[in-house]
RNA sequence: GGGCCCGUAGUCUAGGGGGAAGACGCCGGGUUCGGGUCCCGGAGAUCGCGGGUUCGAAUCCCGCCGGGCCCA
């Protein structure tokens, strides 16, 4: 087997293959077939973010796998963005399809025309849907198992709010759902990065993206949050009538409305008549000012009646959000070393794996190992090996393969002394623990989990350094690590760096930092941000 | 987008115009069992697909499909 500390990229294609995960002998590039091991684990970790996607709202739904492209091509960014990668069924049966369909690269359209039907009033907002399915990309560079394909298996999510402040806030709502995945699950070394103008999604404001960071020193995006803004709010006309501008519970003193043209006004009324409101009840008669129009209001029946020349529809805002098998693929890569993978126990098909070590007196030992399967097996993903026509030497190396993060070996010894030694896979450290102290397992896990994100943790430091000229950032990514350095934000000089380095200029941090007393790390002139720079997948 | 390499049993590989070979794995028997036990026997391949050249093609040529790598 080749050896990660010597060919990580040869590793993973082999790893990927004989730990179970995947089998690429189907004959359709870019589609290999999961097999039950690695869609098990990938499972698990649909159902850890599903999970956290309902605790902030989220509702599950399920929309088709193909789109017409009438629907598609409405939104003139997306469509330049995905059209070149499209998948198109022109024919059906005998009959060539007037409209053809699409197999969805990302589902924002086909959601979105669903969304104008259903939105009506505010109070129909905020609506969360996410779906756990299938997208495909005609991808023309060469396919990777898991990490580019083209047929990619995610989740993804999209939210609708009445307003931007709304749409921003569940923004951080979803990276703390991510944030969870990336690194209480999978324990990822990665930065989150706002992608810069020229490499945002098609057709969205913003783009932030967890950008994790291969042994070998490249990027790998593994998961991304778009504010959407009301660019496909517009063209697929998702509109809301927004709550009624003087409805007492929302009563508004610094209130805008619109007329029938789509012009905004300021609306000025005496502080009275608010209090009024609140109360449910007007007592006498209020004076109140549109712009320049003015009304005379005595009663809350009369502000309807007013009002009818008025618009209270509004475009939503939207943000969309995805985690695809890629995080996976990118855990896998990062977590395995030269004996295979390293399951993050959270997701782990199995967790713990019992091996009796036979001999002399086989059936003590296979009744002691069954005795601590039936105390743990309802806690944890155990599997008790007994086939007793291997050794246990060839078993320690087939787990490791797969990467189970527990071992449990019992012999005569672990007989004798109503013990188990417990085995990591991660660091090879062994414990023995008495039966009667099961509960230090999950110690053992807590461990493992904090000395994984320590590693991680590490990493991250070790491979970002600083840099202000074009030497010092030739030499970071010669070395194969991420440069941090001030930029000018120009498409033209991203573009020069990819082609003299060979490395892309990813972007800003969320909350991007101020450079202006630098200069560009490329021309020279003012910079405006410190932007990370680095080799890709 | 451009270039290079590869496709032979479940897997990996040898063969490179005329008998399809080995290792691992698999099945049976025995032996072993705290880091890939050892021995004996057995099953398993229309040589990726299609076309061409030839008396004869796994082998040479062309196209397609699939896999990998490098460069823009």
């Amino acid at each position: 087997m080749v050896k990660k500390s010597e060919n990580p990229k040869e590793w993973y294609n082999e790893i990927v293959r004989k730990a179970n995960i995947i089998d690429d002998a189907y004959p359709v590039k870019g589609m290999p077939v999961y097999k039950p091991y690695g869609y098990k684990a990938f499972k698990f970790l649909m159902s850890l973010l599903e999970n956290k996607l309902e605790s902030i709202g989220a509702e599950p739904a399920w929309f088709p796998i193909v789109i017409p492209y009438s629907i598609f091509k409405k939104e003139s960014e997306h469509i330049k963005g995905f059209e070149e990668e499209v998948f198109w069924i022109e024919r059906a049966g005998n009959d060539k399809l007037e409209d053809p369909l699409i197999l969805r690269p990302t589902s924002e359209t086909e959601m979105y025309y669903m969304f104008a039907k259903w939105i009506e009033s505010y109070r129909d907002l905020p609506l969360i849907i996410y779906m756990t399915n299938t997208v495909y990309r005609y991808e023309t560079k060469s396919t990777k198992a898991l990490i580019r394909g083209r047929e990619v298996l995610w989740n993804e999510t999209h939210s609708v709010h009445r307003s931007e402040e709304d749409a921003r806030e569940h923004m951080a709502k979803a990276k703390e759902v991510y944030d969870y995945i990336f690194w209480d699950v999978l324990y990822l070394p990665y930065i989150w990065v706002r992608r810069p103008e020229w490499d945002k999604f098609p057709g969205g404001e913003e783009t932030y993206a967890a950008d994790a960071i291969m042994p070998d020193g490249r990027f790998l995006q593994v998961g991304t949050i778009h504010l959407l803004g009301q660019k496909f709010a517009i063209p697929f006309e998702i509109k809301f009538l927004d709550y009624h501008p003087f409805y007492k519970k929302y009563g508004d003193p610094n209130i805008y409305i619109k007329d029938k043209n789509g012009n905004e006004y300021k609306v000025h009324a005496p502080k009275e008549f608010w209090e009024e409101l609140e109360k449910g009840k007007l007592t006498k008669t209020y004076t109140i000012k549109i712009g320049d129009k003015e009304y005379t209001i005595s009663s809350i029946e009369e502000i309807n009646e007013k009002l009818k020349e008025y618009d209270f529809r509004k475009y939503v805002w939207q943000t969309s959000y995805g985690i695809s098998m890629r995080a996976f693929g990118g855990a896998l890569y990062w977590l395995g070393d030269d004996l295979g993978l390293v399951m993050p126990y959270k997701i782990a098909p199995i967790q713990i794996v019992i091996i009796p070590i036979l001999g002399k007196d086989d059936t003590k030992v296979i009744e002691y190992s069954k005795k601590v399967y039936e105390l743990i097996k309802d806690k944890y993903r155990v599997y008790l090996d007994s086939d007793d026509t291997k050794t246990p030497g060839y078993k320690y190396y087939y787990y490791d393969l797969i990467g189970v993060p527990l071992r449990i070996d019992i012999g005569l010894k672990e007989v004798e002394n109503n013990s188990i030694t417990i085995v990591r896979r991660d660091n090879k450290k062994k414990y023995t623990i008495s039966l009667n102290e099961l509960e230090k397992i999950d110690q053992i896990f807590k461990e493992m989990e904090e000395d994984l994100k320590q590693k991680a943790k590490s990493f991250v430091n070790d491979m970002v350094v600083r840099v202000k000229t074009f030497d010092e950032l030739k030499e970071a990514i010669e070395q194969n690590k991420i440069a941090k350095a001030p930029f000018c934000m120009r498409e033209s000089c991203a573009n020069q760096i990819k082609e003299l380095l060979h490395a892309e200029v990813r972007g800003t941090d969320i909350n991007p930092e101020n450079a202006e007393k630098e200069r560009c790390v490329y021309c020279g002139e003012p910079a405006k941000y410190w932007v990370y720079i680095g080799k890709t997948y």
